[in-house]
DNA sequence: GAAAATTAATTAAACGTTTGTTTAATTCAA
DNA sequence: TTGAATTAAACAAACGTTTAATTAATTTTC
């Protein structure tokens, strides 16, 4: 009876927690991930993601349950290691605040870089979550990007040469409101007529552009007035 | 036969132009734009559409052929408007650059909100369109909204107001994003405990935040290194 | 360490719903 | 009386999920 109830409690306190997957379950993820990013996930079908995986359709509900809790498994396990990355940029000790700026907005963007499949289908399915568990994912998420932005500008408010006057919702609007529209959009601007190679490299020069793009901006708001006082 | 040919003719012509729609058809369009903004397209049935537009479920494949041309219709006509309504601030005649930036931020905006439902369709759909129709709209509506942009620096680069190292396609990616961002993720920072009444308020605040915001940052970027060179 | 027992992984087939669309009959308006 | 509008019912196909049988892997027993 004792072990029983501890049965349980472990089994709940596993649920919310990271969960050992093997490679077959891994595998699945992946090449779901893939479909979802490519055709949304209601376009998707539990078929399209046997076959992309190449395993039998039951597999699906023997690993994760059902074809929505899949999609939490891809969630929990995705933001998790984002999240983990964004953690890491925000206590990166840097001691000026223009560096920080640049350090911030380039490693912001290769975290999407790296995470592009993800990045897409967390864009999608955003807009549409009311509640449930991706409702607070995303949520947590935003939170953390908020953090982000904000540690950044107090440092260069601290030091005197970030204006006093920063509105940093707003400030984070901007920011992940550009890095996202770059992101879901970009393939509206390239052209789809040249080679593979050389979108790939058109690609990353779009990239630099971005980056350098955003660097120039916030430093003129960011130091908008100041120079003009002393 | 030749009044046979004219009608396939005028048929084809009519097909990519305005088409007449009665008060049923407006209907339908109405409510499904609705249910495809909360639900997304995919996880909508025509069953969902009927009830909502009380209608026999009929009627859609009736009147607009299938789910996926109900779809075309709706962004043929909703597109077509706000296409018009931008067209109208490109070409609104403003001396001073600056109050044309301000009346642009001010302008686009509420142009948004006024198809608040339709922008959010086409936000969530835009991602996953690779051909097609609405893939064609939607790049056209981009390109215009590129003009829109690149006229107000333009004017302000004429002008001398404005530095002459602006890369518009940036400044587009950073104001429609910004944009965009925000109308598709505010109720992840509202307070959705508090009234229906009090969250309009608060909205209208945040809208008033947004305009403000991007009023100033546009400026300082645009107006960056200028007054120092004096 | 081989055989037996137990658990886990994998499968094809079937399940009951729901899907978008069509049909054929009926009502309505001109 | 003709053509358009509207309906309930039916359609086949696709959906997510479950079942029951089989194979593979692991553990237990001797």
């Amino acid at each position: 009876m004792f072990n029983f109830v501890v049965a349980i409690i472990n089994y709940l306190l596993l649920m919310d927690t990271e969960q050992e997957l093997n490679e077959k379950q891994l595998q699945i993820m992946t090449k779901a991930l893939e479909v979802f990013s490519e055709k949304g996930f209601d376009a998707t079908s539990v078929r399209d993601i046997a076959q992309s995986a190449d395993v039998n359709v039951a597999m699906i509900s023997y690993y994760f349950g059902s074809k929505e809790k899949l999609l939490e498994a891809i969630f929990l396990n995705r933001i998790g290691s984002m999240k983990a990355r964004i953690e890491s940029i925000i206590h990166s000790r840097t001691h000026d605040p223009m560096q920080k700026v640049d350090l911030l907005i380039d490693n912001y963007i290769d975290v999407i870089v790296e995470n592009r499949t993800f990045h897409l289908l967390m864009m999608r399915e955003q807009v549409l979550l009311k509640e449930g568990k991706l409702y607070g994912y995303i949520r947590d998420m935003k939170q953390q990007n908020r953090t982000l932005i904000e540690v950044a500008v107090k440092a260069g408010q601290k030091s005197g040469i970030f204006q006093k006057n920063i509105d940093v919702s707003m400030l984070a609007m901007t920011f992940f409101g550009s890095i996202n529209h770059f992101f879901s959009t970009y393939r509206y601007v390239c052209d789809s007529n040249t080679s593979e190679q050389q979108q790939e490299t058109d690609q990353a020069e779009a990239l630099e552009k971005l980056k350098n793009h955003l660097k120039v901006m916030f430093k003129a708001f960011l130091t908008y007035g100041i120079s003009n006082k002393k």
